[in-house]
RNA sequence: GGGUCCUUAGCUCAAUCGGUUAGAGCAGCCGGCUCAUACCCGGUAGGUUGCAGGUUCGAGUCCUGCAGGACCUACCA
């Protein structure tokens, strides 16, 4: 019975480039998802577009002085681009800016007023920086002032980036507006909160308990524990950019971006079917309680998917359905580190620039990480395009297709008499098929390209078996060898159902090759015994298949060419010398230097007031409260002191004993998790983000006063 | 600090409710084949399931502790 069926991936933060890391998480798997769907006949509504509010893009767009709305236009095409090339195919990729989505506002604004409504918002007011000279409340960001901690000059307001803390803007010594440079005034300003803990006594947890045994394990499990320590979230804040807040009184006022942007699910569900003039389609499909909804997401979403978006669709009171599953994936990582597309560790263009899309989805799926974190490394992409498909699937298609053009002239023999190996070889190639479709609805990608796999060595081996190289120079023999080329067909013809959801133009080809161009690819017809046991006249057969020079240099047809050895070498010896460099800067003393703008001008009297200090570290431990903490005892020359510092995820404590620290030694003495801080060390971010101390110069000694 | 998950062969991964001798693929070794992309087929070897305990007739699986890693969250330098 064909199901109505929505399909979401995670909408990528028009910010940045996504990499494969995003693509084998949320988008890949959904996509191949809705192709298997829509092949068992299902109706399927295949949503995804950019997320393009929120601090970052507004931070980043002002600094590069560009407006808005032509920031994020930027990324939406890079990340539309990059997800088509991989054959993603939505139904629509739009976003949730006004320009690009005019539903998206009216919509968001309707949820947070049906929320409203049902009592599910909170209001609270607080104080926040207001700059008098813009008429506009300030962000956190946007504040910068000495931080309370350190001392440090040029802190902003949600974070520090000497110490490299979050801090309270509130705290801030001496604030300024990093806008215009003005003394920002706190103003009273109210926000609202979306009220979890009443979901969840209310309904929340019931139905994620009905859920047990239905989602993945450590779905299931995070979400039981995320529930214990439910609280409300904030849900509007002060900025120029994004939904406004549709309330009286509320000018300047956004929606936070983590509350509208799932609400461009429906959003540009709605923009889409309004566009194809059908617009009540679109409440059709998402009220519908036999509808079954889908977010594929990566680990990080998790919450957001099944805790919050799920309350924002209920809380509202509209008929709205919630989510049937949400298949998370965990992380996946290139070549032992998280991918990071500006220092180069990722998978280069180039490298890979030649390698058809059917190629990389296949590889991608079989390193899905499904259940656990995994990696991507350059022999196993090898092993799985020249092992799996070009030795095991290709090759098979390759010799079967030549022996016909070979020793039947170009024409596919029509069936014979079947033998048990024959019988054999169509039941396994059902039972593939039931694998596929087991492992499929469940998720397991992995496990669905073994199976068909598995399949391509029961071919090879059957043709072995029959050899029919062998029978086929005989009178006897010829029939015989006939029948096996017509079943090697009939198994050319499962591939092609078989790998439709994961390689789609592959399974086109294979299907061309045989005569049978434009079959609509089912799992159900695979196994079956043909419809038309005729002889095939005509079929492309090698002819469709793309070229390739062999290892004797000859030119052939091949399914799937190799990945050739020094490609992997090249690149191995790439990432090798990349590794090397990128420990090199993570023991450099130097910190990397930041790109955060420059502070506002100060007078000398101010930085003279700084009393920075050389130093050695005598004695170090961990914090016993703080994970991030390390309580630290530094020689000055003229005193030791007690001074903690939150590098605890960037050194071990012994290996720092000795080491030359710059401290700041006239601020204030703070109180951190109980233990008193007199100063502060210097420190800059690394390229990972973490604290590396600065070092003095060794001629400086201890208790020399820094300038 | 609280929480969820992961650690199984050289590599990448399986193992249903706690149940036979922990299985595949790749890489390795031995052999066979010549239709095919130097492919394919057969055979073989490879394990203290991260470590230490516990429960049980029986533990990769459940419990406790430890080590390492990922993510969420809090505190926050």
């Amino acid at each position: 019975m064909a199901e109505k069926i929505i399909v979401t991936s995670a909408l990528p933060y028009a910010n940045g480039p996504i990499h494969f890391g995003h693509v084998v998480g949320a988008y890949l798997p959904a996509d191949v998802y809705v192709r298997y769907r829509r092949m068992c006949g299902d109706d399927v509504h295949f949503v995804c577009g950019t997320d393009e509010h929120g601090v970052a893009i507004t931070l980043k767009a002002e600094r590069e002085g560009t407006p808005y709305e032509a920031y994020v236009d930027h990324w939406h095409t890079t990340i539309d681009d990059t997800l088509r090339r991989m054959g993603i195919e939505f139904d629509v990729f739009s976003g949730t800016s006004h320009h690009r989505n005019p539903h998206h506002r009216a919509l968001a604004q309707q949820f947070f007023l049906d929320l409203q409504a049902e009592g599910y918002l909170l209001e609270k007011t607080e104080e926040q920086f207001f700059s008098e000279a813009l008429g506009r409340f300030l962000p956190d960001r946007y504040v910068t002032g000495t931080c309370y901690l350190c001392g440090h000059e040029n802190a902003r307001g949600d974070e520090c980036p000497a110490c490299g803390k979050y801090l309270d803007a509130r705290q801030l010594i001496d604030p300024k507006c990093s806008l215009d440079g003005s003394t920002p005034v706190l103003r009273e300003t109210t926000h609202w909160y979306l009220d979890l803990g009443r979901a969840r006594d209310e309904w929340l947890r019931a139905w994620i308990e009905s859920k047990r045994g239905q989602w993945k394990p450590n779905v299931e499990n995070f979400v039981l524990a995320d529930l214990e320590d439910l609280r409300a979230r904030p849900i509007t804040r002060d900025l120029p950019w994004g939904v406004p807040v549709p309330v009286d009184g509320a000018d300047g006022k956004v929606l936070y971006v983590w509350f509208d942007a799932p609400i461009g699910y429906l959003s540009i569900s709605r923009q889409y079917w309004t566009d194809r003039g059908q617009p009540e389609r679109f409440e059709e499909l998402w009220k519908d309680p036999a509808t079954k909804l889908f977010h594929f997401i990566g680990k990080d979403n998790i919450t957001f998917h099944a805790v919050v978006f799920p309350t924002i669709l209920r809380g509202a009171g509209k008929g709205w359905i919630l989510p049937e599953n949400v298949p998370a994936n965990e992380f996946f990582n290139f070549e032992g580190r998280k991918f990071n597309t500006s220092s180069g560790w990722m998978i280069p263009d180039e490298a890979i620039a030649d390698v058809p899309v059917d190629a990389l989805r296949y590889a991608l799926c079989t390193m899905m990480p499904e259940t656990a974190d995994s990696d991507w490394t350059w022999t196993e992409f090898q092993a799985r395009i020249n092992g799996d498909l070009a030795d095991n699937l290709g090759n098979f298609v390759s010799r079967t297709l030549r022996f016909i053009e070979r020793f039947f002239d170009g024409e596919v023999p029509a069936c014979g008499a079947e033998t048990a190996a024959d019988g054999a070889l169509y039941a396994a190639a059902e039972r593939a098929a039931a694998e596929v479709r087991e492992h499929l609805s469940a998720f397991r990608f992995r496990r669905a390209c073994q199976a068909v796999m598995a399949l391509g060595h029961e071919c090879n081996r059957y043709y072995d078996t029959e050899a029919p190289w062998t029978s086929v120079k005989t009178e006897d023999g010829r029939p015989r060898a006939a029948q096996v080329m017509r079943v090697c067909v009939e198994m050319i013809r499962a591939f092609a159902h078989l790998v439709a959801p994961v390689m789609p133009t592959t399974s086109a080809t294979l299907f061309a090759s045989i005569g049978a161009a434009g079959t609509a690819p089912s799992l159900d017809a695979v196994g079956a015994r043909p419809t038309e046991p005729g002889a095939i006249p005509g079929a492309p057969l090698t002819s469709c298949l793309p070229r390739f020079t062999d290892a004797r240099g000859q030119e052939k047809a091949a399914l799937f060419t190799k990945f050739p050895d020094q490609r992997v070498a090249a690149e191995e010896e790439r990432l090798r010398t990349l590794r090397e460099h990128m420990e090199a800067e993570t023991q450099s003393e130097t910190p990397e230097p930041t790109h955060d703008p420059v502070a506002t001008t100060i007078e000398f009297d101010t930085f003279a007031a700084v009393d920075m200090r050389a130093g050695t570290i005598r004695r170090a431990e961990s914090h016993p409260k703080a994970d991030r903490l390390l309580v630290l005892e530094v020689d000055l020359g003229f005193e030791t002191r007690t001074i903690v510092s939150g590098i605890a995820a960037s050194y071990a404590p012994e290996e720092l004993v000795g080491r030359r620290v710059v401290a700041v030694t006239n601020l204030a003495p703070r109180r951190l998790r109980g233990i008193d801080s007199n100063g502060m060390l210097m420190a800059g971010d690394g390229d990972d983000g973490k604290p590396r101390l600065i070092a003095p110069d060794p001629a400086t000694p201890d208790g020399t006063r820094l300038s």
